[in-house]
DNA sequence: TGCTATGTATGCTCAAGTCGCATGGGCTCA
DNA sequence: TGAGCCCATGCGACTTGAGCATACATAGCA
């Protein structure tokens, strides 16, 4: 076997990001350096490891299998590295992941955790729920906070499934600015929003619009699409528009906006939850976890 | 830090090895490629790894630290390249490491071991006593049977020092053919060895030469050298010359051949020593070290 | 004090690898 | 059917890495 440490680099890249392209980007590459690479790493380990299908790619068994091996000896690299640099080795360091608006629980829980036990050192890292999932598979995350939906499918459909516990379960409120008409009621009926200009975040291919009401009939006038949530909600309470809004979000809602409920539709439930590869774990991830599970339980809705 | 795998293997079979040109040699390279292979190391480490000194490289700090990363590394490379190869994992392999007279007991705990918990494959390497703690000290081995006279230093001077047990203690003795003159006594004075051939090991640089009874006055009379001990044997048995043999070997000589001690000079003191890295080491480890311990108890003389 | 053995460093050359650029093919979705 | 996204590949420039030959440094020995 003839493998480099450039292959593996690229390996968990692209088992990360989900497409070549998106790797090679984040490499500093070009989609022609990572698809040479890719090859010459096939020819090394003498199997196929991706599968190559429209949008993206999937991890074959046997990509999989050198992935878990190439998470150990690039941890084992950066270890090396942080040893030679002559910084502390930072045994208990804790890589969190989380979708973007999950910082409120992220950071109390982090608050508390540091109150707790000072020596344990957590990163995080913003990202999708598919991105993050990949992620956790690649190695380079121990835990990640997750949103799901119903039918609550798991995050991924990849094996083995990823170990997930709900954190806090809440609803979808809408957002509206705290002076205008909507605001006036505690909850509005469905028809009213049909024409309501929405700020939406910009939606992946094929998916539904997020932040936008789902299930309205007709097509919503989407008037503006952001993606920071501190913008849009800034663009609300400017009366540009209204978005959808997890409930959990309301202990930090900046002034000029009031969450409404929406009548006359079922409600939109949607669960924070908390995942991680199955299979033993340090006890600073365990600690970590726990102090995620204490403090959704402090959260108001849950 | 831009380091690659070869600059790994070739850091490891250094260490290994002790000086560039044997690493070289071990990995079918030249001496020069070795050497430029280090300074890019050195130059992708920031630091410098190596101590050249006459004689052989020692590692400094930096190297020592690099090496252990080096070490899991390289392992886990393997491991991958056997999973992707369908084999399997091996994950109960102990490596062990012997002096090339120590089959005797290696065999009988092997035996014993498997006999015990046959679920666990032990692979052995012959070598000297400082190779094997390079070998130790590089990762490629998890245990070595060591041979140590007075005043039983440490196997080596690194740091931090090396976990020893002892397996067995006995004395030097002298191995003579059984029909000579020599054979009719049970211990033969000094003075009637100082005109005999000898049979010695090829020794190195400056050592004195195995084989050959230490302290005698005068200039031993080298008959023959061979490093293989059933060819000193063979020699002996043919009445070509005689040689030192451990006391501990006196279950396995063959026919043709007597041992006796030496009278007239302080008796000569050989132990067998277990060495390991300290540190965790997993339960297969333990068990062969167990085993090992267990039959060296069994030996006569110890 | 030279001579030799051992071991490392380096100039030179060539082959192979690696990258970016540009392009082509395959697939999905509108 | 066309646009957009994704991966593969031919081409050229550059870098890397290996062997060969040789120079340099040190220890042991006559």
């Amino acid at each position: 076997m003839d493998v480099t440490l450039s292959g593996l680099r690229v390996l968990r890249e692209i088992a990360e990001r989900g497409t070549f392209t998106a790797a090679a980007g984040a490499l500093g590459y070009t989609q022609s350096a990572v698809s040479r690479q890719v090859a010459a790493l096939e020819r090394g380990a003498g199997s196929t490891l991706f599968e190559r299908r429209p949008g993206g790619i999937r991890l074959t068994p046997a990509g999989q299998s050198l992935l878990r091996h190439a998470a150990v000896v690039l941890d084992e690299m950066d270890a090396a590295e942080r040893e030679l640099l002559g910084r502390a080795p930072e045994a208990g360091a804790v890589r969190l992941g989380m979708f973007p608006i999950a910082g409120l629980i992220v950071a109390r829980s982090l608050a508390a955790l540091r109150h707790a036990h000072p020596g344990i050192e957590v990163t995080t890292r913003e990202g999708s729920t598919p991105a993050l999932a990949r992620a956790l598979r690649a190695g380079v995350l121990d835990l990640a906070v997750l949103s799901s939906r119903p039918p609550y499918h798991p995050p991924d459909e990849e094996l083995p499934a990823l170990h997930v516990v709900t954190l806090a379960e809440g609803t979808l409120l809408i957002a509206v600015p705290a002076g205008s008409r909507l605001a006036a009621q505690d909850a509005v009926e469905a028809e009213e929003l049909a024409d309501q200009p929405w700020i939406a975040s910009p939606s992946g291919r094929g998916e539904p619009a997020l932040g936008v009401w789902p299930g309205l009939p007709g097509r919503p006038r989407i008037a503006h699409t952001a993606k920071d949530w501190l913008t849009k909600l800034q663009l609300v309470a400017a009366g540009c528009g209204i978005t959808t809004v997890p409930s959990n979000l309301a202990a930090v809602m900046p002034a000029g906006i009031r969450m409404i409920a929406v009548a006359g539709l079922p409600a939109e439930s949607r669960r924070t939850l908390l995942a991680r590869l199955p299979g033993p774990h340090s006890s600073s991830v365990a600690l970590l976890a726990r102090a995620l599970r204490e403090e959704a339980g402090h959260l108001p809705g849950s």
